[in-house]
DNA sequence: AGCACGCCGACT
DNA sequence: GTCGGCGTGCTC
C-alpha cells in the first residue's frame, strides 16, 4: 500500500513534464505533500512542472537530491487517474511525461485562484446625488445582489468609470474581491427533455441503469441520422448527473456547434463546459480547476477533454465514434475512443459509442458481446432515409473541366425551382489538386514535402496540403521555362464553385472548405447562416458531413463517390461507406424527403452496391469477413514504426537495421514489413520511412515493440515513432 | 526540453 | 593560440 502522505523531508518520485525517462527523486516540502500533488520541482537551473508519483526509490546520490519548490494550489491528481495515465502510456508506447503534459494542458494551473474586483450596491448614501451616480445606483438596485466588473457596470449603467471610482469613495457601492474563475453553474436533470419515442425510451432506460449500476460497460449505440442518438444519450447524461457523477460528451472538434450547445442547454437549463481547441487560456484553466474541484458537472469537449482531472465521472459519451479525427495523429498518437473506454473501465463508468455508422472494431466488438448494442429506428420510419442512386459516369460524355452530370445537373435544377437547397459535395479542398506545365508536363510539387502543390484561388497561392507550405502561382514553369503554360488540372471545391455559378446563374452558390474562414467559429457562424437558408447551392467537403443540420436540404451530389475507394489504406472502403452514408444522411433530414446521387466510374463496387441497398449489415459482414481472412484488424493488430530526419540514406540505414534485428518480434510471432518509403515520404523537411508490424489477436504487442525499438540508439536528427492500431496508413 | 561539456575546423 | 560549430549526455 503507498502512503498517501509525505512529511517533510521524505524521499518521493515525482513525474516531471521534461521528457526523462522516468521520474526523480525529491524531497517532499515545508508541510509534507499528497500523493498525486501538483508541485514545482527544481530541474538543473529551471522550475519545472511535476507530480508527485509514489515514494522515492532512493536510487541516486542522497546528497543530491533536492528539495520540492512547492505544491501548487490544485486538487491532488487522482490514484484513478495516474493509474490511466500509466496504462495508457503503456498502450501507445507513450512516455509518461507526454502522457502528463496531455493531463495538465491548462495554463498557470499552480497560481492561486486569480481574483478581480466586483462591484455591488453599498451600505451608504453618496452625499451629492448627480444624474450619472443615479443612473448607477438604480441600475444596480434593479439586480439586487448580483455583481459586476468595473467595464460591465460603466457600460450598463451608461457612465465613466470615474462615476463608480467616486461612489465606492463614499461607500454608495462596495468594491470586493472575487475568483475569476467561477463553478460551472449546475445542470437541472431533472427538467423534462423531448418526448421520446418507444424506442428510444427503452434505449435510454437501458443505459440510465447501467449508468446506475456504477459499473463498467460500453454500448454501441446505432441509429440513422434523425433517429434521436443525441436525446437517447442526454438522457444517460441526466441519469448520471442525477447520481451526482460527472458526465463527458466527446465531439469531433467540428461538430462542436452552437446548434448542438443549445440542445444542450435546453436540456439541463444551464451551459455545460466547453473544452475545444479555440477556447481562451482563461477558459481552459476555469475548465480545469472546476472539472478538478468537481464544480463543472458536464463537460461537452473533443478528444483531449478526456485528460481532464474529473473527479468522480460516471459516464463518457463517443458521438461519431468511428470519426477519424478522435485519432490524434502528431505527438501523442492516441485514439480518443478507444482510450475513453479504457479510462471508463478503470472507474466504473458507463461509455455510450454513438454512431450512424460505426467503425468495423465497434460492430465487432458488438458482435462479440464485448459491447451491448442498441438500433434506434428512424423516428418517422423508413421514408426519412433519402431515394439513392448512381450515376455511371463511364456513360457521361462531360467536356473537360466540367463535372456536374447532366443528370445532376437537372436534379439541381427541379430544386431550386421548388426553392429547396441542393448539396454539391466533394472531398477535396481548394481549386485544383494539380498544377500541369502544358508544354512538359511537369506537375508543381512543394519543395519540403513529397506532395503536390494545391491550387488554391480563394488564397491566390499554391498550398501543400501535408504541411501547409504555400507560394505563388507560377506563370513560368519552373522545369521548362516555358511561359503562361501553367494549367490546372482536376477539380477542387472551389473550382466545382465556379462550375456551379456557371450552370445556376440565378442561384446563390456557397462553398464551404475548411481553409476559407479565419477560424473555426467563423466557419460555424457561416455554416449557420447557410443552414438557415443563406444559400441556393452549397459546395462543400468533408467538414459538411459531420452532424450539421440543413433543414431545407432535399438533394445532395456527390461529385466523386470514388474518392476514397482505392489505395492501400485498409479501411479505405470503410470509411468510403460512412462518408456516403452521412453525406447521404444530410437530405432530408428535417420533414422534406431527400435524394441522393452518387456519381461513379465503378457502379458495381461492393461498397457502392451496399450503400445503394442500404445493407448495413452485410456491407459489415462483408468487410469483417475480408478483414478476418487478411488478419488484420480488429481480427489482428497492427502497428506503424515512423523514422524520420533530414537524410534519406541515414533513416533508411536506421529502419533496415531495426528491420533486420526484430528477434524481439519473431518471438511472439509478429511479422515486419519494410521498410518502405511512408506513403508521404517527406514532411516538413524530413524523410520519412515506414515499417509495418502485424501480429495476432493475441499478442503482446506493446511490450515486443518497446523491446525491439529500445535496442536502437537514435543518432542525431533521426527520431522514432510507434504508432499502435494505426489509422491511417499516409 | 534546455543547458553544459567537449571535440574538431577556421580565424586573429 | 582561441572562437564557435553542434553531437552527446545530464538533470533528482
Amino acid at each position: 500500500m503507498i502512503p498517501s502522505f509525505y512529511d517533510e523531508g521524505t524521499l518521493v518520485a515525482v513525474l516531471t513534464t521534461q521528457p526523462l525517462d522516468r521520474a526523480l527523486d525529491y524531497k517532499a516540502p515545508e508541510g509534507g505533500c499528497h500523493l498525486g500533488a501538483f508541485v514545482e520541482v527544481p530541474l538543473g537551473p529551471r522550475k519545472v512542472l511535476g507530480v508527485v508519483w509514489g515514494p522515492g526509490k532512493g536510487d541516486y546520490d542522497y546528497a543530491k537530491v533536492r528539495s520540492m519548490l512547492r505544491v501548487l494550489d490544485a486538487a491532488p491528481m487522482r490514484d484513478e487517474m495516474r493509474a490511466f495515465l500509466e496504462k495508457a502510456a503503456a498502450y501507445t508506447l507513450t512516455p509518461m511525461p507526454a502522457m502528463l503534459r496531455l493531463a495538465t494542458r491548462a495554463p498557470g494551473l499552480g497560481d492561486p485562484p486569480s481574483m478581480r474586483k466586483v462591484y455591488r450596491r453599498g451600505r451608504d448614501e453618496p452625499d451629492r446625488m448627480t444624474d450619472a451616480r443615479r443612473r448607477v445606483l438604480d441600475f444596480l438596485s434593479e439586480y439586487g445582489e448580483l455583481s459586476f466588473t468595473l467595464k460591465e457596470l460603466a457600460e450598463l449603467s451608461g457612465v465613466t468609470s470615474s462615476v463608480i471610482k467616486g461612489l465606492v469613495k463614499q461607500g454608495a457601492v462596495a468594491e470586493e474581491d472575487s475568483p475569476r474563475d467561477l463553478p460551472f453553474p449546475p445542470m437541472d436533470p431533472s427538467r423534462p427533455g423531448k418526448e421520446l419515442t418507444d424506442d428510444q425510451a427503452r434505449a435510454a432506460g437501458h443505459i440510465a441503469q447501467a449508468v446506475r449500476s456504477g459499473a463498467y460497460g460500453t454500448t454501441l449505440l446505432r441509429g440513422v441520422t434523425g433517429s434521436g442518438k443525441t436525446e437517447v444519450y442526454l438522457e444517460a447524461v441526466a441519469a448520471c448527473l442525477k447520481v451526482g457523477r460527472q458526465a463527458l460528451v466527446l465531439l469531433p472538434e467540428i461538430a462542436l456547434t452552437a446548434e448542438f450547445l443549445k440542445r444542450v442547454e435546453e436540456r439541463f437549463g444551464a451551459r455545460p463546459a466547453e473544452w475545444h481547441s479555440g477556447a481562451t487560456m482563461t477558459e481552459r484553466r476555469r475548465i480545469w480547476k472546476m472539472v478538478g474541484q468537481g464544480q463543472a458537472q458536464l463537460v461537452i469537449g473533443a478528444r483531449s477533454a478526456l485528460f481532464l482531472p474529473y473527479q468522480r465521472l460516471g459516464l463518457i459519451v463517443v458521438d461519431e465514434e468511428h470519426d477519424t479525427s478522435y485519432k490524434q495523429e502528431d505527438g501523442v498518437l492516441y485514439n480518443a475512443r478507444d482510450m475513453a473506454v479504457l479510462r471508463a473501465s478503470m472507474l466504473g463508468a458507463q461509455v455510450v459509442l454513438a454512431s450512424a455508422t460505426p467503425s468495423l472494431e465497434s460492430w465487432a466488438n458488438a458482435e462479440s458481446g464485448k459491447y451491448k448494442r442498441l438500433d434506434l429506428e428512424a423516428r418517422f420510419g423508413p421514408a426519412v432515409m433519402p431515394t439513392m442512386r448512381t450515376i455511371d459516369m463511364r456513360a457521361e460524355k462531360l467536356p473537360s473541366n466540367r463535372w456536374v452530370s447532366e443528370e445532376l445537373k437537372r436534379a439541381v435544377e427541379a430544386r431550386l425551382e421548388a426553392g429547396e437547397q441542393a448539396m454539391l459535395f466533394l472531398n477535396r479542398r481548394g481549386y485544383a489538386p494539380i498544377t500541369l506545365c502544358r508544354a512538359c508536363g511537369h506537375q508543381v510539387g512543394c519543395d519540403q514535402c513529397d506532395a503536390r502543390m494545391v491550387e488554391h484561388r480563394f488564397l491566390k497561392r499554391l498550398m501543400c496540403h501535408q504541411c501547409g507550405e504555400t507560394k505563388p502561382m507560377p506563370t513560368v514553369c519552373p522545369a521548362c521555362e516555358a511561359e503562361d503554360r501553367m494549367a490546372p488540372v482536376g477539380p477542387g471545391v472551389e473550382r466545382l464553385g465556379e462550375e456551379a455559378v456557371e450552370l445556376f446563374p440565378d442561384a446563390r452558390v456557397a462553398v464551404l472548405s475548411s481553409d476559407m474562414y479565419g477560424s473555426a467559429r467563423a466557419l460555424k457562424a457561416e455554416i449557420e447562416q447557410i443552414a438557415e437558408g443563406g444559400a441556393d447551392v452549397i459546395i462543400g467537403t468533408q467538414l459538411v458531413a459531420k452532424g450539421h443540420n440543413f433543414p431545407n436540404l432535399t438533394l445532395v451530389g456527390v461529385i466523386d463517390a470514388d474518392l476514397g475507394l482505392q489505395g492501400s489504406d485498409l479501411r479505405a472502403a470503410e470509411r468510403t461507406f460512412q462518408l456516403m452514408r452521412q453525406v447521404a444522411g444530410r437530405a432530408g433530414r428535417a420533414e422534406k424527403p431527400g435524394t441522393a446521387m452518387l456519381q461513379t466510374y465503378q457502379p458495381e463496387h461492393p461498397v457502392i452496391r451496399a450503400i445503394l441497398a442500404g445493407d448495413e449489415e452485410g456491407f459489415w459482414r462483408a468487410e469483417a469477413a475480408q478483414r478476418e481472412a487478411a488478419g488484420v484488424p480488429p481480427y489482428g493488430r497492427m502497428a506503424g514504426i515512423i523514422l524520420s530526419g533530414p537524410d534519406v540514406a541515414q533513416v533508411f540505414d536506421a529502419a533496415n537495421a531495426l528491420a533486420r534485428n526484430a528477434g524481439a518480434l519473431q518471438r511472439v510471432g509478429a511479422q515486419v514489413f519494410g521498410p518502405a518509403p511512408a506513403p508521404i515520404a517527406r514532411i516538413r523537411g524530413r524523410h520519412r520511412v515506414r515499417l509495418l508490424v502485424k501480429a495476432g489477436k493475441g499478442v503482446a504487442l506493446q511490450g515486443a515493440i518497446a523491446q525491439w525499438v529500445g535496442q536502437l540508439r537514435l543518432k542525431g536528427d533521426l527520431r522514432l515513432a510507434v504508432d499502435i492500431d494505426p489509422q491511417s496508413f499516409y
